[in-house]
DNA sequence: AATTTGGTTCTTAAAATTATGAACCAACGA
DNA sequence: TCGTTGGTTCATAATTTTAAGAACCAAATT
């Protein structure tokens, strides 16, 4: 069987859309592959394939191959599979973002590492600037070490 | 006077400098940018003009010009004048991460935002998928609140 | 008044990113 | 075994980003 799904967005979807997408172009994603994050948060159904992702979107089939191996590759989405059913049918993995959050806190702290090598090698010229790069060195690592313990926190309450 | 002032950098230096650029680019900065960011974290001097900006780093004027407009105008870097002097020293603004962290979880507070209409829009179709954006909604709003009580905390604390 | 300094702005080029369309391919079904 | 499905890969095009270089300009200096 040929042709076109497309379960056609409202005006509203396609607004929520782009806007969930501006928002993943702002954290670095191609314009496509936030489009695509849109409509995976956007969409009700409980998994969009290749082919409705592509139609609704009106993106090129290679496109869409790029943008989901990357978002896959990137752990934000996953797939499911059906016996009998060689589709696969995307959705955003929701399970993720604990581990998304330890790794911005990772990120954060390699960089307070550098910052810290830099006072280092800057030697003691010019103390006040050390004293200031060294409080915003000691609040990132005091962030990337209670960030996470914050999470432990609100996620023992949560489970209860 | 003309010609080259270039305090030339060592190779440590330089590889910081690196380093201290991709961890800006990967932050969305341009590459210039965030070398110049480097630079000024790692010179020792308490500013830098343009013109030694411009050659230790061997970029043109007019990248060395729109580098550091871009980031006074995103508060990133200050500079300060001397009288009798026309030139511009640049130098890390030092006193505005408080504000940058305010920043970034405002942008996570928004984004939350979007989920939550996301949420609304899909109605009740899927209440698993409900659930699981909820709990990340909820820990994002959590996140945008805690953080900057966590950082009023130890800035109290580390004052005394 | 002419020149130098400390930049800014404009035009253009180079490079990188993003997406397209066509060709391709393996698995499955008829 | 032939066509269809569900993609992937490749070559290329379009767009955007980034930087260069030259022209320009106002303020200060000679």
């Amino acid at each position: 069987m040929k042709g076109t799904i497309v379960a056609q967005l409202t005006e509203e979807q396609r607004q929520l859309i782009e806007k969930i997408g501006i928002f993943h172009e702002q954290q670095g994603f191609p314009p496509a592959t936030g489009r695509i994050m849109g409509l995976l948060f956007v969409s009700d159904k409980p998994g969009l394939s290749f082919e409705e992702i592509l139609e609704t979107l009106n993106i090129s089939k290679s496109a869409t191959s790029n943008a989901l191996n990357m978002l896959l590759q990137m752990r934000v989405i996953e797939y499911t599979t059906f016996p009998g059913d060689r589709k696969r049918y995307f959705s955003v993995l929701l399970d993720n973002w604990h581990q998304e959050v330890i790794n911005k806190m990772e990120s954060i702290l390699g960089f307070s590492k550098l910052l810290r090598q830099a006072n280092e090698l800057r030697g003691n010229v010019n103390p006040e600037m050390n004293e200031k790069v060294l409080e915003r060195i000691e609040f990132m690592e005091f962030l990337s070490k209670e960030v996470p313990a914050l999470m432990q926190k609100w996620l023992k309450e949560r489970q209860k």
